[in-house]
DNA sequence: GTCTATAGTCTGATAGAC
DNA sequence: GTCTATCAGACTATAGAC
């Protein structure tokens, strides 16, 4: 079954356009150039702006569902996390795109409400799985988290999401070594010119 | 002296509007209307608009560097630390905006050249600011990071960005508290109830 | 489902009077 | 410095033929 639709090519350009130039930053115009059609045909698919929206992120957010499954929830809790952020990491870096949640959530204030319920709904999913990851990493050993399990979720996704964008900022694809840095622990000795990022290490400090 | 020239409150103003709704989010329209003049006249302060992110962009940087001189560096590391996220969650809980720097760098991809390096220098002094702090910590014992000072900083000052955009998209003005949380360490008990943020420990874990 | 044609509005920007 | 007037182009959206 062929499923490049026009209307999933239609969500998966909004989404690539979204996260490259934000909600405001492009229009049907760009999109009917690129699926090869005229702007009122989007029309059909998408009456309106905000259904296209809408579209596309409930797409990107099942997308991120089934990435975070490929994710063996048989790993101890210390390499999900890892695995977690390498995911993001091998998906943006080299990349001029950031999370589209994130993407969105910058732009809030012209954004239609339920496409804002929507960006919500992609946090919150996001903060519980790293939520019950971290607990549970508390729970058998494997992390030795030094903060609430809902407290460093959130700081964790935080961090992910401004890391996106100061890679992107940069061009520098290997910002998200930082966080696997402090989540991994560190030399002893802080403020030498270590070049050796402790990624190997399974101590969590969080 | 009365410097509430219409050059400054079109700069003032065009600030607040992109921290509000993204660099593509407003018109010279909505700047006339709240400055109550016409949109040519505009033109004769800011000849193009990249000419007005520039202003706009300078003086954000301008404004924060004042602000964070305000923190006495007579203060331990850790202290100074604590007040540089307290700045930032006092200056935007209850608001509808985030940082100028990470509202623009969202919408990166659709920004002029001159005013993306001028984001990148935003950034840049941040983060410079906060890994001499932390490598400061480092050297008298006020922190006890568990990564580079570099690290450290960058993940930082990510989550700081990210904790905005996360604060304004659930009107939550308290998430920066989880970040000063997972600096200040917490419980030993992770899961547990602990209705306490270890907020006045000097013990850091970042 | 896609098209042509078009409406109505908004956009950044310019010319020239005052 | 601000105005009126205007421009050319972009925008979302609709009507109706095919």
């Amino acid at each position: 079954m062929d499923t490049a639709t026009t209307r999933s090519q239609l969500v998966a350009h909004a989404q690539r356009l979204i996260q490259q130039r934000g909600y405001n930053g492009f229009s049907y115009r760009d999109l009917a150039a690129l699926v090869g059609i005229k702007t009122a045909s989007i029309h059909y698919h998408f009456p309106q702006k905000e259904d296209l929206l809408l579209a596309a992120v409930h797409a990107y957010q099942q997308q991120w569902h089934a990435a975070i499954a490929t994710i063996d929830p048989a790993l101890p809790a210390g390499q999900r996390l890892r695995l977690y952020l390498d995911l993001h990491r091998r998906t943006f870096a080299g990349t001029d795109r950031v999370c589209l949640g994130g993407a969105l959530a910058a732009d809030l204030g012209s954004l239609p409400p339920l496409v804002r319920q929507a960006v919500q709904a992609f946090y919150r999913a996001n903060e519980q799985w790293l939520a019950d990851v971290i607990a549970e990493g508390a729970r058998d050993g494997s992390l030795a988290p030094h903060a609430r399990p809902r407290a460093l979720a959130r700081s964790l996704f935080a961090a992910v999401q401004g890391c996106l964008a100061a890679s992107r900022l940069f061009g520098d694809g290997h910002r998200m070594d930082d966080i696997l840095e402090g989540l991994a622990g560190a030399p002893e000795a802080p403020e030498g010119g270590d070049p050796e990022p402790a990624h190997t290490r399974r101590a969590v400090a969080a």
